[in-house]
DNA sequence: GACATGACACACG
DNA sequence: ACGTGTGCCATGT
């Protein structure tokens, strides 16, 4: 039967990176726990770096507003968030500002 | 199944 | 604020 709703707790965490809002930033345990596995953080993490172009994995970070990424991909993380308006401070972003929290 | 790895989170000091 | 240890869990070997 042809039906397409997400199985997979990749799908589900892919998802809710997608209504992410541009110009916000999300943490990973959020994402998890949105995506209905509260235990899940590393595998939000693990979903990103697999994900293809199409997901806004930059609007993703760790507790507090912290880049995790290192590296080359670091870099490109900050930029991106700064061409959305997303003030980054070394490796910091204040979330009380740009934190994005999902509703129910 | 065991072991190692990792874009996490939390508790400590 | 920062480093370390522990718990967590999907993947790869």
């Amino acid at each position: 039967m042809p039906n397409e709703k997400p199985n997979g707790m990749f799908d589900a965490m892919r998802a809710v990176v997608r209504r992410i809002p541009k110009g916000k930033v999300t943490t990973y345990g959020d994402v998890a726990i949105a995506a209905g596995f509260p235990t899940g953080a590393r595998q939000a993490a693990w979903c990103l770096k697999g994900a293809g172009p199409f997901l806004p994995w930059h609007r993703v970070i760790g507790k507090g507003g912290k880049i995790l990424l290192r590296g080359a991909n670091g870099v490109e993380q900050v930029q991106r968030l700064e061409a959305e308006g997303v003030k980054v401070h070394g490796t910091r972003v204040d979330l009380k500002r740009f934190g994005h929290t999902f509703r129910c």
